[in-house]
DNA sequence: CTGTTAGCGCCTTCAA
DNA sequence: TTGAAGGCGCTAACAG
């Protein structure tokens, strides 16, 4: 408890009222308190007149019962946590949002944690959220296995978002990476692609794995493919391009939109040409990968459908139901503008100027 | 509480265990509960025997408060509330993440909620918040100034984030968007614009009225400024273009980036190329606004600062401390490419197909 | 320095 | 259908 109480500056003027409790509504109504609690929960047993009388009472003094208490007594409470890799990421936030309006539909509220891309950190937040909330959904956690099954081990509901981990025992709820993926190395096969590098992305990312197991697989349909260290962030995408033009590929597979922005972005001040030059392609779908030019070749994961689920089947197994495993789900290939045939003349040497005038972006 | 405590499914396979409380630590390591208490709170005044005793005896029993009850007992707790009008709107981001970073630096968690861009939800969810958190944070709300009112009376410490409000006695955390948007005025009227239309945000948003009184203020440069509503998300500028084009102006100045985006769109699917045809300016610079093509002249609204700023007046609040009245955030115009002198030709007729080929981004 | 003891506000048997 | 009373787990005086 960081906190001190009674703080006063010279923007809260009015007297602070105390918290009115349910003992004050109790005698207000001339009831029990017990009563009074009964008409709160919306118990049936309470003869209308007295319901009513407590109504009045209730709102007119403002009563609002503690939640603290509430969780206190009763042992159960109204907040699922989230833990998320990085809240700049807005492929996370789709999946919050929708998670979000679900679970609000139902009286829910989210505690959300941030864990930096940082696997000890996501651990750590996931213990401490687990001691205040009923239910906690760990979305693309790049914990261990052996981290997960600890967590499993204690007493809260956990879900799993895009991150199948076998053995642990926790309901998941992820994409179908692999074979989107696969599928995108087909589209870039049959354009005459030959020899391809893909910037990997986080390490630990459970995602990550699956994509890049299908474009190795791709392999298969006489793709050449070498891979190039990135990570899930703009800059980190931008920073990857150097090492994989050395590499000389006619097309750039990425581990998702944002690696692909920067990769595009670096490209740009490069004068290296997408798609004439080199192909690019993404992997989310994020709202703003049509919107960049040229417009991103990718796979729609749907994020909505993945945050409904989620709240779906958290909220199964806090009422104490049977938990349906719920199948992958697919993720649609969008062909977009920055994907092409390649030209004959792959440019062998690049330009040697660092950057384009005034139309080239700056990463920050 | 919507939950009922104690779910099993075919998941939840070990035996659920039960919290270990205070009082078996205290047994474990045989000494009063209030000890523990103090060893747990860092209290200097233990003598280190026992403190050794208790920390030892805690972590194998895997001993962790109970946040509920800690709360309950002290009166506060760690958690801070915000709300925000949408959190699919990549410029909050920024903003939640800062201040979600630098509230955890404290020890502070963050519980969100999303208001949906309704107002009266704003007022639902922050009086509900406002029970359960130590500090509650307004991100751009646009609940009338009647219902901030309400709230600042309550007894919990708010700071309000890019809006002001006079006379309700909260302190603000908020960016000069009028001078930015003056400036970006400034900028089309020097590069020769004339006709410009403001493509305005929600009409209850502080930060629409701001860059829109800085707008029409413009008229003063000789710019002649017509407004056609639109909103705050990529769709609504997609649907506002239409209107726009009939006002024949050489300019759209759009609330924000998300709009501009939106309009890019739409212009694009008309054939209406920017900047040749017509220039185009958002607001907040997300970091997407440099990768679009053509890049968004926009104003770098600060959100890192204000996110930061946000919890560093809240936690003085919280801290009993006096409030410093933060100054308003200057916004640095950003110029790219989407702006440009207006060609003498300016399109009089447009072209009457509705939508280019592949190259045209479809908006959802 | 340490232990005892009231509560914090509410829920929930258990009787009536 | 209602009320009385015992906790929920912890903090914070207050004694010693």
């Amino acid at each position: 408890m960081p906190n001190k109480k009674n703080a006063r500056t010279r923007h809260t003027s009015v007297s602070q009222r105390r918290q009115v409790t349910i003992i004050e509504v109790a005698e207000a109504a001339g009831v029990s308190i017990a009563t009074v609690s009964r008409v709160m929960s919306g118990s049936p047993s309470v003869r209308s007149e007295l319901v009513e009388r407590v109504r009045r009472a209730a709102d007119e003094l403002g009563y609002r019962p503690n939640p603290a208490a509430q969780r206190l007594a009763s042992g159960v409470g109204d907040t699922i946590g989230v833990v998320v890799p990085n809240l700049a990421n807005p492929y996370f936030y789709d999946v919050i949002k929708a998670m979000n309006i679900a679970a609000a539909t139902e009286g829910y509220q989210m505690l959300i944690a941030d864990a930096n891309e940082d696997p000890d950190e996501e651990f750590d937040l996931s213990t401490n959220l687990l001691r205040q909330v009923d239910g906690l959904v760990l979305v693309s956690p790049r914990m261990p296995a052996a981290s997960l099954r600890r967590l499993a081990q204690e007493n809260v509901h956990i879900v799993l978002v895009n991150r199948v981990a076998v053995g642990v025992g926790l309901p998941t709820v992820a994409v179908d990476n692999y074979s989107a993926m696969v599928e995108i190395c087909g589209h870039l096969a049959r354009l005459g692609h030959r020899r391809v590098v893909y910037l990997a992305g986080p390490e630990l990312s459970w995602q990550n794995v699956e994509r890049q197991r299908a474009v190795e697989q791709a392999e298969a349909f006489g793709l050449e493919v070498q891979t190039v260290p990135a990570g899930a962030s703009i800059d980190t995408g931008h920073a990857a391009v150097d090492r994989a033009l050395e590499l000389k590929p006619t097309a750039l597979v990425s581990f998702n939109d944002l690696v692909a922005f920067g990769a595009l972005a670096r490209l740009q001040e490069l004068g290296v040409r997408v798609p004439d030059d080199v192909s690019l392609t993404g992997f989310d779908d994020i709202p703003f990968a049509a919107y960049v030019s040229p417009s991103l070749t990718t796979a729609n994961s749907p994020q909505r459908v993945l945050g409904q689920r989620a709240w779906q089947v958290l909220h199964q197994m806090m009422s104490g139901a049977e938990v349906d495993d719920t199948p992958l789900v697919k993720a649609e290939v969008v062909i977009r503008g920055s994907t092409a045939a390649p030209t004959s003349s792959t440019p062998d040497r690049l330009p040697s100027r660092p950057a384009a005038g005034s139309a080239a972006p700056s990463v920050h």
